[in-house]
RNA sequence: GCUGUAGUAGCUCAGUGGUAGAGCGCGUCAUUGGUAAUGACGAGGUCGGGAGUUCAAUCCUCCCCUACAGCACCA
């Protein structure tokens, strides 16, 4: 028999035989290695220990306190045992996939009743003998048809499917659970007791497309969260559970920012409190934007279906648009219209007033345009996914040689907005070409490229989204991450050269001749309303000091001390900090209370002590600590506190 | 849009085939108190909307709306 070198991570390398699984070597180390051995990684590859290794490779083997390795492996088998609970409970259950994911896993079955949250405990409970039986877990490696047929034999549609779409040199993995078995590519664990039985959950039902699309079967799948142990599911459920206290729905309620309500699915009305933060946000990227050297414009909300349909919207879009029919008998004439989804078109009818010149490029042009979309009921969540949002657009003509530097000094503008809005972790996704698409790939190429060499220049790292371009240009996607880790699409940028061509903008080149101008549509916070949504999640609803829509309440502790409440309120109202006062008769503990479950920054508390002494005792949202201050002093911090990042 | 769950007072929720209840909040009164809930009293809901079954529906059935979770969608 051949012999083969592996290498260990410290260096060292030892002879085999060819064809010795991981478990055979740990065995070759030590009985309580082997004992203790759960995968391991050849080559950088996760491997389960009955896999033959039959070349020289890089060895590392893998216990329960390789966190990474052992998640994957205890997720991965849970996903089986409960595929296998289910069908050992239900029969008649179709199994399909279930791959492991972020904290857990999920497996979809296609069975004619639907799983109820009952249902959930009755699994889990099944799940838990299974563990304890201790089933062996064996892998075979099967040929095609053989495959098929067991597979068609036992009424397993799904799989076979599956089965027919893997390319025919890969081999078939069998695995076995017990006398249970799935198709899959592992690795996993030796047996089934080496799962945590106290480590899992199942979470959730919910449906989802086989196969992610939305014309096939509707299946049901169950989710699982699951950690190598006991405390580490606790702690988990723990976040989970503070996450929920940091949902910008509750928030909004408790700080009294905005509503919600059924006559006007998908929209926000806001509170004086919440629209406090949006006027505040807003002004500042009016300012932030006028540095950039953009001009502001606006344009109509309310635009006939003409321009909609040159702009491509209407054939393409009409699905997602509120049509505005003008009713005859009303108005003069019968009109269709459309409330605006998106701002470019009419952008480009402010860039084609009048003869542009290259000169004029690149023109930076901005609005905070309110669009309405028809959005799906089901994609509709709080304020970050709505039916009327406002985006901080702007849309940016240049010629093709600019898209590059553009796009560079963007993502910088971008990216010291974020800061100073308090985000430090967000990410760059770079959508490339779809499949449905229009012009050369040269020209894609070049495009891409561009977009890749701007993250750089800029000093940024970025994900490929491979296909997810729009059909006429590839994009970029700034990501930021709400309180239990959904990822939503905040500033963007996309390159269109489609939209000036159908809109028949142009401008006069160096030649004298007409050309035809690249768009570059861009968003930095993308709308307030997620972006709103996004900030009290990051921020607890602990706003920045300049953000926060109440910063001071001045709060009488006898009523002796009401005028000099006033007073102060007065003269930091005069020196642009937002105070209010709080002369209820009510205890100081009453309304150092509710005003620190309102969120306000800070709370001044003032008695006879600081009426006689014309001092503030200042408390800051969460901190038990209080200190006397002289009123002059408290002011003059609060004052520079209150200015916005971009004016200190 | 699809699958599932839910909708009772401003909020959080309990409850029942015989026209509803708690806590908080709100109002009034008393209390002037030193940093996360002072006490007493009071007001407040045709139980999401519509139809049906029934002597009788908030409760059972059907349809619709909205929300939530996930999927699909996201120019």
């Amino acid at each position: 028999m051949a012999s083969i070198s592996l290498t260990f991570p410290d260096g060292n390398a030892r002879e085999y035989d060819a064809g010795i699984t991981a478990a055979a070597v740990a065995e070759s180390i030590s009985k309580s290695l082997a004992k203790k051995a759960i995968s391991a990684t050849v080559n950088g590859e996760h491997w389960d220990l009955q896999w033959p290794i039959n070349e020289n490779a890089t060895i590392a083997l893998h216990t329960m306190q390789d966190d990474v390795q052992a998640n994957e492996l205890v997720r991965h088998d849970l996903a089986h045992i409960m595929a296998r609970a289910v069908q050992e409970i239900w029969p008649d259950t179709k199994v399909t996939i279930g791959p492991v994911i972020k904290n857990g896993w999920y497996y979809d079955f296609d069975r004619k009743e639907s799983f109820t949250p009952e249902d959930l405990i009755t699994i889990e409970k099944k799940m838990k003998e299974i563990i304890n039986k201790r089933d062996a877990v064996r892998t075979e490696v099967w040929e095609r048809d053989v495959a098929i047929k067991y597979y068609e034999d036992r009424g397993e549609p799904y799989k076979v499917e599956l089965i027919e779409g893997i390319p025919g040199d890969e081999p078939l993995r069998m695995y076995w659970h017990g006398e249970w078995q799935d198709l899959c590519r592992g690795p996993h664990l030796q047996h089934t007791g080496q799962v945590p039985g106290d480590g899992f959950k199942l979470m959730s039902i919910a449906g989802a497309y086989w196969r992610g699309d939305s014309d096939r079967e509707m299946l049901q799948r169950i989710y699982g969260v699951a950690f190598t142990g006991k405390e580490k599911l606790k702690a988990h459920l723990n976040m989970l559970e503070e996450a929920a206290k940091r949902d910008h729905r509750k928030l909004g309620r408790e700080m009294d920012l905005f509503h919600m309500q059924e006559e006007a699915p998908g929209q926000v009305f806001w509170h004086p409190n919440g629209w406090r933060i949006y006027t505040e946000l807003q002004d500042y990227m009016r300012r932030r934007q006028r540095a950039g050297g953009y001009v502001e414009v606006n344009t109509p909300q309310v635009v006939n279906r003409q321009l909609w349909e040159k702009s491509g919207h209407w054939e393409s879009y009409q699905e997602n648009m509120f049509i505005v029919e003008v009713d005859e008998d009303h108005a003069r004439e019968k009109t269709v219209n459309a409330l605006k989804p998106m701002n470019c078109p009419c952008h480009v009818q402010v860039f084609n007033q009048g003869m542009k010149s290259y000169r004029d490029l690149p023109l930076r042009m901005a609005e905070f345009g309110s669009c309405n979309r028809y959005e799906p009921s089901g994609a509709l969540h709080g304020i970050m996914r709505v039916r009327g949002f406002t985006q901080d657009d702007g849309h940016i003509f240049c010629t093709e040689e600019q898209i590059e530097t553009e796009t560079k000094i963007f993502i910088e503008f971008l990216s010291e907005i974020y800061a100073e809005l308090g985000f430090t972790n967000w990410a760059i996704k770079l959508s490339t070409r779809p499949e449905k698409r229009i012009g050369s790939d040269a020209i894609w190429d070049q495009l891409e490229t561009s977009l890749g060499n701007a993250c750089k220049a800029a000093g940024y790292e970025y994900d490929i989204q491979e296909g997810e371009g729009a059909f006429y240009g590839p994009k970029l996607e700034f990501v930021l991450t709400d309180a239990i880790g959904r990822d939503w699409q905040c500033g963007t940028l996309q390159v269109d050269s489609n939209m000036p061509e159908r809109l028949d903008a142009s401008y006069v080149g160096q030649d004298g001749n007409k050309h035809q101008p690249f768009m570059l549509h861009r968003a930095t916070l993308g709308s307030f309303e997620r972006f709103i949504g996004i900030l009290i999640e990051e921020h607890a609803g602990k706003l920045p000091f300049w953000l926060a829509p109440r910063q001071v309440v001045v709060a009488s502790i006898i009523s002796d001390a009401d005028d000099y409440v006033h007073e102060v309120v007065a003269a930091l109202n005069a020196s642009g900090v937002r105070a209010e006062a709080d002369v209820r008769n009510e205890k100081i503990n009453y309304k150092v209370r509710e005003h620190s479950v309102g969120k306000v920054p800070v709370i001044l508390a003032v008695g006879a002590r600081e009426v006689e002494e014309r001092t503030v005792t200042v408390r800051r949202l969460g901190e038990k600590q209080t200190s006397v201050q002289a009123l002059d002093d408290v002011k003059a911090a609060l004052a520079v506190e209150s200015t916005p990042p971009d004016l200190r």
